[in-house]
This record gives C-alpha cells, structure tokens and sequence, in this order.
DNA sequence: AGACTAAATATAACACTGTTATAAACGAAC
DNA sequence: GTTCGTTTATAACAGTGTTATATTTAGTCT
C-alpha cells in the first residue's frame, strides 16, 4: 500500500526498484527450485537459498512473507510447468487418442520432476488452502462459465471432444470425466512415485491397462466399436 | 548380538528386560501415533516425544535406530491398520459389491486417517525402500505363489471373484486389474486429502462415477448386463 | 537539491529440531 | 561379587525457521 505500488499499479511501467524487487525474487525462486529438485522440499534451507542468491534470509520473507510463502510460489510455479507440458501435447483428430496422449504427458512430467509433483499433491506439504484454492481460470473456458485451472483445460476439451463425437456418453458432465481421468493417471503416477511398482516396466504395463479401462467404463457403444477396431487394427500390426 | 538376546531368540520366552524394552518400544510408538495423528508427520518431535513417555532422546535410537527408523514403524502400522479395515469388510455374495465396499473402506480409512494415509503414499515422506519392498505377505495368497501384502489380499480376492464368475474379463490378469482399482481409489483419497475437491459432496459423487465407470472398464458382457440390472434396480428404487 | 519517511536489509538472538559424544547407571552372566 | 555389555541421561553440536533491532537504502515532497 506504498504510494510507489501505488504508482506502478496505476502505470504499468516498472520503477528500477520494482524492477531489482521482481529480478531478486526471481534469483530466490530459481534457487528454490534448484534445490527443489535436487533434494527434495525438504531441502530447501533460507540460509542456503540466502548464501547462494548473496543475501540473507529477511530478503524471503520480505518477497514472499516467509518460507511458506516460497513453496506456495513453487506451488503456483508446479502448475504452469505442468500446464505447459499439457499444451505441448498435439491435439489429435481422433479425441480418444488426444486423450490419452494428454495421460502421458501428465505422466512424463511427474516422473521426470517428482519434486515438483510431490509438492502439487502431497497432502502434508505446507500450501496454504487459500493458494490451492486461488488457482487462476483459463480465459477461453471461462468465457463460457466454466472455471478450471488452465493446466486442466486440455483435459476437459479432450474430454468435451470425446462427448461431441459420440465416443463417450453425455449422461456424466465432461467435468466428471475429466476429474475420473485425474484420479486415475493421478494415481498411477503417485504410486509409481511412491516405490509401490517393482520396476519401470511394470509400471508401464498398468498404466496402460489401468487408463484403457478407465476409457472404456465412459464409451458409449459406438465409442466401444471404435476402440475395438483400435485395437484390433494395433494388434494385427504387431502380430504382423 | 548380546548373550541375552541369543538366549531370547532361542527360548521363546522373554526376560524382564527384553519385556520393560518391548513395553517401551510400544509406549513411544503409540505417543508417536497419537503426535502423528494430532499434528502430522512433521509434528513428531524426539524431544516431546521423550518426554511424554517419561525417557530421553536416546531411547529412541537404541529402539528404533533413531527417528527414520521410528517413521518405519509406524509405516509398518498403517498398513496392518489399513488392513484391519479391508478384513472387516462382509464378503459380500456378489463379488462385484463386495469390490465396491472394499473401495468405500479404503476410502474411509484414509479419509479418517490423514496422517497414516500420507505417511503409506506419500513419496517424500523419509520411509526407506528397504521398509517398502519389505511387506510381509498374504499366506494364505502366498500358499498360491503369488505375494500380496495382507492389506491388499482381500481387493486381490474381489477380483479373482469377481473373474471367476463371469463379470470381470479373464483376458487380464488379476494383479493388474486389483492395481487398477487400488490406483483409481488411491487417486479419488489422494486428490480428496490434497484439497482439490470443493465439498465433501463432490468428493463423494466423484468416487461414485469414477469407480463405477472403473468396474465398467473391466466387465465382460455378461457382467454389463448384470450391472445395467443393478443400476435399473437403484434407479427404479430411488425413482418411487 | 535537501529533508523526511517508509521500506528493505544485515546482523544477531531465540526457540526449536535430529544427532552424537560422554559418562553414569543398570543388568545379566560367570 | 565382580565384570562386561547395554541402556540411559546429560550436554554439546550443527542445523532449522522466525523475529527483534539497527542500519542502510530508496522514493517522495517541499
């Protein structure tokens, strides 16, 4: 409430304090996340972070209030990560298969920052309800009165998708569906993370199992026909 | 390694001191259990904890190795917990309820267990690998060759039942399709702990769907028409 | 420009944590 | 009864997040 925040609220330019304020908090975040990575949430010490961005510790708390303030920054930092995988994801002609490529790309990136993921989902981690709560809306979706996370917006139009073109019922709203798929690839991916598969191979063989069948619990029987030929026409190429 | 100890093991009888041990080691894990509920994981404190069981610090390591191996234990306890609440499931005559219940139990457990649940899945909780590949098996399963945790015999059970009469494809082996179910319920608790569904009553008509559209996943045709019946019953009964 | 003021910072202290070294108490075996 | 191994309590160590205080910095107003 500074009559310089003010000032930079109502323009929109930046002062060259503002500006080192935002590079600063920047440099902690980026080390937060190094060391996210590197050994876990629990390794993040304010003293480390401070030595290695040459301050010292007031500097979190003036920029995020604390250190609960800095994991809900990495929370919120966890989501656009995941969110831009989810939109790397090529949007197949075929929704089925759009699908279940957004399922392995949410895979993919658990797997590979299982840092990053255990702190979107753990339960025990200190993210605030009100962060996990405030999470912002995709604007496209939004405009037709729906409010989902833009991480998510893939997942329900593939879902929406697979409901317009007859291959999944549309007695369950789309966003049922859409949350069934995150509790199962969730799921999967959090057991694997947990250590409860023996081996990456199996692991893989369940996911595979486990989302096709989670596919066909919401195919009508014209989706059902559809994924048969699916499958049919994969095995004979590997019969082949 | 000592005299007494050898003479322990070989005699099946305690002494009073492996006794007053025995009594101690269980004082701390039930304080611990009781901090874990309140306060979770973190709120654990070896100091607090000794004092509340009368000791000091060290009684700790001399029992469990220190507090990693203490976490261990408890591990070890959420899943003879969790098991508890599977086998008190009724075995249900028609084995595709019967799944059903399992799933509602486990649901409930972790619900009515936060703490326990998150230290059994979390990934970043400090419970070592040893400790996790270490379960115990189901012997009446394991009499059968396949190793099982006792907490996972009777979801395992379900689903053989639920093969062997006809409902569930055969086409899949058991132990995938138990992971199956065990990773969609897994990932309903997990998301449901973490805050991401808004009410309780979203949570619950999510569990329903997801589930239900899970078993639909697995049924044969003979099983779809046995559940379209059951499902026509619910309706017809709820619509009078 | 110079004075005033509010924010940001560095330093140090506080209350904790798990772990470990040390020495005393205990207990069982000979 | 002595001895030896184990367990115990005390205290010290190396950390942690947080907070109080004083100093410096930065922006605004006259």
């Amino acid at each position: 409430m500074s009559k310089s925040n003010a000032q930079s609220e109502t323009h929109a330019e930046a002062s060259p304090a503002d500006q080192r304020r935002h590079a600063q908090r920047a440099a902690l975040l980026d080390a937060a996340s190094r060391m996210l990575m590197r050994g876990g949430p629990d390794s993040i010490s304010l003293r480390k972070l401070a030595t290695e961005v040459g301050t010292s510790t007031m500097s979190v708390y003036t920029a995020f209030g604390g250190k609960e303030g800095l994991i809900n920054a990495l929370f919120d930092e966890a989501f656009d990560r995941l969110g831009a995988t989810q939109k790397a994801v090529p949007q197949h002609a075929e929704p089925l298969l759009w699908l279940a490529e957004l399922g392995r790309a949410y895979h993919k990136f658990a797997l590979d920052n299982p840092s990053y993921y255990a702190l979107m989902i753990s339960a025990t981690m200190p993210v605030s309800e009100a962060t996990r709560h405030a999470e912002e809306a995709s604007t496209t979706l939004l405009a037709r009165g729906i409010s989902v996370h833009p991480a998510y917006q893939y997942l329900f139009e593939a879902v929406e998708a697979c409901i317009a073109d007859g291959s999944f019922t549309d007695e369950i709203e789309p966003i049922m569906i859409a949350d069934a798929f995150w509790a199962v690839v969730h799921g999967l991916c959090s057991l694997e993370l947990a250590g409860f598969h023996a081996t990456a191979e199996d692991a893989k063989a369940r996911f595979g199992v486990t989302t096709l069948a989670m596919i066909r619990g919401f195919l009508t029987k014209k989706g059902l026909a559809k994924l048969d030929s699916f499958t049919k026409a994969q095995s004979s190429k590997s019969n082949s």
